[in-house]
DNA sequence: ATATATACCTCGCCTGTCAAGGTATTTTTT
DNA sequence: AAAAAATACCTTGACAGGCGAGGTATATAT
């Protein structure tokens, strides 16, 4: 079994930023959609559920969570609202567009034809 | 059928770089160790191997290209000589080291996992 | 009282990608 | 014979996503 995530991020010598993320980059738009394709959710919880789908193998770093809600609402994928929670921390709320529908449907389809195509890439024989 | 490659990369208005481009980063490494693990080879004909073998739907762009050479021998990944060519343009050839092998396994592995795992997070259902 | 969990956010650096530019030789087309 | 395309290499600079490190505020558990 291999840790996804938590590969260290060392500043100072040895590699920067490893090849797990870079192996993830291109899908965080597409799984945070694809969580918002079943109901409309918050960050926070989100984040969790990627962990927890994962058996904790993966999950998306807050800055990098953030930063993808702000560039997707931008793009018109999703738009926000504030939740009225009357107790606990305030929660931004996240609802998927039809366009965002259409980029996540894209993707998904994108994703598949990528698959196939890395399988054969990699291929050693 | 979807065309992976060449996706529109405007620099004035419109997204930057495809996502395309994203969702194959992070394998450009391995996908260069493979076709060293069968052969030497040098750039030119590693880049049309995978036009080849992919029906043209991707392909690595020369400045990708040469940048992940430069870091695979940095890295100790690869180590290069010219070829003796007595006609035609000079070839920079490519072997693989031990270390190399060891890192193209491990990222082969690594990308068994990680299939499954996207697969499942970007399922909307 | 302190720590942890929930929940949000931004700044600035790092890294891989690649458009755009270049050089030199050989083969193919006009 | 001249022009174009293919072979084969290379570098520079800009860009965009990831994320460490820092921050705020409330609620619960120790």
């Amino acid at each position: 079994m291999i840790t996804i995530y938590n590969r260290i991020h060392d500043t100072f010598g040895g590699e920067m930023m490893s090849i797990a993320s870079d192996m993830i980059r291109g899908h965080t738009d597409t799984i945070i959609l694809a969580h918002l394709m079943r109901n409309d959710s918050y960050g926070y919880e989100i984040n969790k559920a990627i962990q927890t789908s994962t058996e904790g193998k993966y999950e998306l770093k807050e800055a990098t969570l953030y930063t993808a809600f702000r560039r997707l609402e931008q793009a018109g994928y999703i738009v926000s609202y504030w939740g009225d929670e009357t107790t606990g921390a305030r929660r931004r709320y996240y609802s998927i567009t039809d366009l965002g529908r259409a980029f996540y449907e894209k993707n998904r389809a994108e994703w598949d034809e990528i698959r196939n195509m890395i399988d054969r890439l990699i291929e050693a024989d």
